[in-house]
DNA sequence: TTAATTTTGATAATTGATTATCATTAATAG
DNA sequence: CTATTAATGATAATCAATTATCAAAATTAA
């Protein structure tokens, strides 16, 4: 049978998307995960992300209008706020939807995802 | 300058759209537009949707994970829900956002979208 | 009607995101 | 250390969604 080697490049990916503090795209994850592996290629970004997926390591996040993202498996119930000018997600703490809702008759909600949009810090 | 026309098609789908009372895919609305106009394109529908939401009569509905949908623009404010068998987006009444939101200093929320998951009374 | 011009429908082309290919490089069991 | 074989990186291929092309059909002003 084949076996997982651990690699430089994929502590990198790994560790790009643990200390970003933010789901990340995989342009981003690459971005970021070549101050380590500086020759790091898209394609192994790709494997990586989806190897650490099916490891359930990380999560894809979707986002409206937007290309998945991703983040840690291990963070709490929390939801997401999209810059609409530079595109960076970003964790919003908590859940804020409301705790009384009326659905309509048949519907069976199983997650549900807030997404706020508007200015970040560094684009206001 | 050039002229809007009245074609039966654009009556169609612009029908569609009212008629739904839920957001339509283009493949929606080529499918129930195809009531009205049997011959009825793909390319039209994608012209017409364009030319309906740059008239500010419809408006896209981006949903996580999702293409986009179409609906009215005149709907009061409102959610979705998607349904993860058979994939229909539909609108559920109401804002289900709580009123007392922290954000993090310096972000500046402009919109947001709740998108409720789950089955629908028709796969359930 | 007619003439002018927009719109249509079929389909090819494009786009952005993601996956497959394959020769080379590197991890690891023994 | 070395042989085995998984992983990498560059890039081609794919995929779904959407847009462009263009000859034919339909709308509309006169």
């Amino acid at each position: 049978m084949s076996t997982q080697r651990k690699t430089r490049q994929r502590r990198a990916i790994w560790k790009a998307i643990q200390a970003a503090g933010r789901p990340l795209s995989p342009q981003e994850v690459l971005t970021l995960a070549r101050a380590e592996v500086p020759q790091l290629g898209l394609a192994t970004v790709y494997r990586s992300l989806n190897a650490l997926v099916d490891g359930e390591e990380i999560r894809a996040v979707e986002l409206p209008g937007e290309s998945t993202r991703y983040e840690p498996a291990d963070l709490a119930h929390h939801h997401h706020f999209i810059c609409t000018r530079c595109k960076k997600a970003f964790d919003m703490e908590g859940c804020m939807l409301k705790h009384e809702l009326t659905l309509p008759p048949g519907f069976k909600v199983i997650s549900h995802e807030i997404t706020l949009s508007g200015t970040c810090p560094d684009c206001d």
